[in-house]
DNA sequence: GTCTATACGCAGATAGAC
DNA sequence: GTCTATCTGCGTATAGAC
């Protein structure tokens, strides 16, 4: 998940990573990290600088990830139909293999919208999802009579019932069932269907 | 917005409300506060005995705008379609009124799902909410020939393709419209007619 | 590399004059 | 009610022994 060297490191990566996770930056603490990775507060500081330097690698190797790596759906000779299904299975099941990426990303990048972004350049690490949404937005426009507003609009639909519950996951969970974290997770499995149904019937299929 | 007796307590509120949802509880300060609402700390802490009290009455008042006010669809004996149009209206109109107010709900909410949940059932502020939803849901499955399920995905796919731009907005700025706020706005005032025309087609209509 | 002890600044909160 | 001045604790960061 994160590469690097020494053993302690990658214990401090993983904790700082779950403290963030569940935190955000401006409520994490040091310690906490500290006794997560069980070692001491000091040799955070060691490791890495400072808290913000910290933050950064856990934000770098995060947000990389936030996108699906699809780079063989760009080569494949797939129907427009089947890359869409393909994107929808891979992009839920990184999500429900990660729950709490999507909240982390949107807390940090609303609390600093232009470092974050500019970190997001460097790292390039949506170049090739970009490419891929741009074909998708070229497909569609073509077979499906879309302007590209439209094409665009369906694009964002999709990201949207794909990321949106496990942002809202607190909320749904309370105003839908009633707390029932087996109810709520069952919901998550038949997201994927649920998705092509209402993404393909948009598109006349 | 908030209502209350003195003028400087309405400054505070006003200010206070713009800082946390500028930064959220954690990276809110007090001095901020003051210094938005043109005042002394210590005032802060004469009308709201600490930060935690002053956000809470900034999260209640919010809170309950989160969710629109659609007394009037109950009652009214129109169409589902007409009542899911409706309700896409206003909700729409609410978020653009309110940008921000999405991302300071679920990042507070994730931040502290229990006492956020305890504070919302004590509010009761998506009584209505709810029962409206309940009555979409049951309308769909009847009218539409749905599950029980499909109908709640419905439901929450319309909610998350109203929400998730307002959520997501500095990066889908930054993936899709090169920063550019005017088209990203224009983005925006095109969504209730595409999540009509979405949810639409899901529903066979 | 890893620890304990400590420095230091900041932010929430209070005291008390006016 | 509103201010200035101050207290206090906490959290980041460093010093220095081992």
């Amino acid at each position: 998940m994160v590469e690097s060297n020494s053993e302690t490191e990658n214990r401090i990566l993983e904790a700082a990573k779950m403290v963030f996770f569940r935190k955000g930056l401006d409520g994490a603490r040091m310690q906490e990290i500290a006794d997560e990775a069980g070692i001491n507060k000091a040799l955070l500081h060691y490791y890495f600088r400072s808290k913000d330097k910290l933050f950064e690698a856990i934000f770098a190797a995060t947000f990389t990830q936030f996108f699906p790596k699809v780079d063989q759906l760009t080569l494949s000779n797939r129907t427009l139909k089947e890359k869409l299904s393909e994107f929808i299975d891979i992009y839920i099941q990184l999500l429900r293999d990660n729950p709490q990426l999507p909240m982390f990303v949107v807390r940090e990048i609303n609390r600093d919208p232009e470092a974050i972004l500019t970190l997001m350049q460097r790292n390039l690490p949506g170049k090739n999802i970009l490419e891929i949404f741009h074909q998708f937005a070229a497909q569609m426009q073509s077979e499906c009579n879309l302007t590209q507003a439209e094409a665009l609009h369906t694009l964002i639909n999709i990201i949207s019932m794909c990321v949106f519950p496990f942002i809202g996951r607190p909320l749904l969970k309370q105003m839908f069932f009633e707390q029932d974290n087996n109810r709520f997770d069952e919901f998550i499995s038949q997201r994927k269907d649920i998705i092509k149904k209402t993404i393909f019937s948009t598109l006349g299929w």
